[in-house]
Parts: structure tokens; C-alpha cells; sequence
DNA sequence: TAAATTTATTTGCAGTTACAACTAATTACA
DNA sequence: TGTAATTAGTTGTAACTGCAAATAAATTTA
């Protein structure tokens, strides 16, 4: 085995990367990254359960339940029993949320942008296929299905 | 911009799978994420100044020395003080280090393995050959420097 | 060459995280 | 129908994390 060709390795240091790109964008907006994970996937998404809201940002069930709190007290989201199912809950973007998440997009946008100056948008799409086909080669018979359904 | 097709989401997600993946493995050794990448990184590049070792592993240099400092308390660590440059510490396995490295590494070249059953040898090269092509695209030009002088 | 600056690492602290245990609602089944 | 088993989310707790300040060594500068 070797580390310039370990693809958990490449992979991790490369979304770390992304990550500490985008941080200074977010930190100005007093938001951490695993809120900006919430806000965009519920902005994209529209609104989820929680436990759906897990699978979608790769955020732990506990971690998540205590940053929805802090995020529903600043107003960025809102809680609502399921209505039809009422052991859970669903998770929505407030107005100032939405906007906050508006706000942001373009640095996150740019980030994107700036890293594939020197892609083609075939190595764009091929690079995009992979890594779908390389993350679904790695999800559980379980997950699979949960994730066909949050859709 | 779409979820699906964003890079830093696509890869991030991909990233924590790897993670969740190998999690049990190094459970049972007692053994966290963190420090199985600065075993992986000691055992495959050698000793390391914790500068460059944070680099290497992508982990923040106050995480890393504290985290050094409990890997070194279980004795899978050695610190020294740089002999030419007395303001950086060198970081070394010790043997027990090293024997821990290298029975948890099966785990985790057969999750690679078993990740990639569905691809051909040449997707893999595609795929390995654009995730370094992205990770250095986003690198600052100090960055690169650094990662010259330590690969 | 002593003081100021820069580089390398460590610690204080306040906040975040994850595991496991808990609460609450739904479904299974006897 | 009432009790057990399952599913969804939250909280107790102990450990981990990262920023900023502190320490320590090397280099530059006056």
C-alpha cells in the first residue's frame, strides 16, 4: 500500500482542503462548517427529518440533534414534529436562513470554480462519475434504499 | 449550483464513508481516525517534523500535538528534538508503533479494495490521477513548496 | 551583538463531538 | 388490546478540537 495512491488518503486530505478553503467565507457569516452542511442540503433539498438530514450531510444523529438546536436558537431553521409520523422531526430553512445560505453560495460556488480552472468538462464529468460510482461502491445494502427514498 | 454534481460535497461525503468504513478496525486496536493517520504517514514517509506531519495528514498542528503527546504516552510515538534545527520536534514510530501500523493496514487496503471491485484498472488511474490534479489545483504556492521539500 | 522579528511547537480555554443511555412514538404479535 | 420490539431523536458525559496566546529557538537587523 502506498499513500499517494490510497484513495481514502486522497480523497480525505483533498476535502480537507475544501474545507479549509471555504472556512473564511463561512466564518465571516459566524457559521461552522457542519452548519453550512445543514443549510445547504436543506436548501437543495428542501426540508428533511433528521435522521435523513444525517445521512445527507454525513453528520452524526447526536452531533446534528445539538446543531439544529443551536441553529433553530440563531433562527436559521425551524423544528416541526412529523405530523403524519410523530416520532420524527422535520428540519427547515427559516427565511433568514435561506438568505444566509443565499449569501454564501457564491464563495462556495467559487471554490468549485477556482479548483477546476485547469479541468476539461470532460475530466469534470468523469471525475464526478467516479467518485459517485466509488461512494455508492462503499454504501451498505441499507443505505442504498434510505438514500433512494431522501432522493 | 447542484448537490449532485458539487465537488466538495461529493468528496466529503466520500471521505467520511471511507472513515465510517475503517472505524471498526481501529476501534478494536483502540485506536482513533486521527492517529491512524499519523501512523499511516510515520510508517509510509518516515520520521516527521510535526509541522510537516500536520501537513501531511491534513490534522490542525495544536490537534496534532496533543494527539502526539497520547500516542507517545501509549508508547506508539517517539519525540525528539530536532538535532539541526532545535525549534522543530521530530516525530518517530517505535516498534510498537510500527507492529500496530502494520496489523491494522490489511483492514485498510481491503477497504479499498472492496470499494473499487466494480472498476476497471483504468478508472482507477483516471480517478487517482484527478483527485491529486484537484488537491494540488486548490494548493496555495507556499503549500506546494512545503509539500516538495516533504515528499 | 543585543533587540526585534520570524519560525516551530505547545498550552489555555471555550466550544464541539461521539458513544451510550434515555425518552417518546409506532409497529408487531399473542 | 396490551405488552414487547423497533424506530426516531435527544441528552449525559468524557474526550477531542481549534483559535489565540504563550513559549522557545533561530535569524535578521540596527
Amino acid at each position: 500500500m502506498d499513500l499517494a495512491t490510497y484513495l481514502p488518503y486522497l480523497v480525505n486530505r483533498l476535502g480537507q482542503r475544501f474545507v479549509r478553503e471555504l472556512s473564511p467565507a463561512l466564518t465571516s457569516q459566524g457559521v461552522g462548517v457542519q452548519d453550512w452542511r445543514v443549510l445547504i442540503v436543506l436548501y437543495q433539498r428542501g426540508e428533511q427529518a433528521v435522521g435523513s438530514l444525517s445521512k445527507l450531510t454525513s453528520i452524526n444523529m447526536s452531533t446534528l440533534s445539538r446543531l439544529i438546536s443551536r441553529m433553530a436558537d440563531r433562527g436559521l431553521v425551524e423544528r416541526r414534529r412529523g405530523y403524519d409520523d410523530a416520532r420524527s422531526v422535520t428540519i427547515k430553512l427559516t427565511e433568514t436562513g435561506t438568505a444566509l445560505t443565499k449569501k454564501i453560495l457564491p464563495s462556495a460556488t467559487s471554490i468549485e470554480d477556482n479548483a477546476t480552472q485547469e479541468f476539461t468538462e470532460a475530466e469534470l464529468a468523469t471525475l464526478r462519475q467516479l467518485l459517485v460510482k466509488l461512494y455508492s461502491g462503499i454504501v451498505t445494502a441499507g443505505d442504498v434504499a434510505d438514500e433512494r427514498l431522501a432522493g
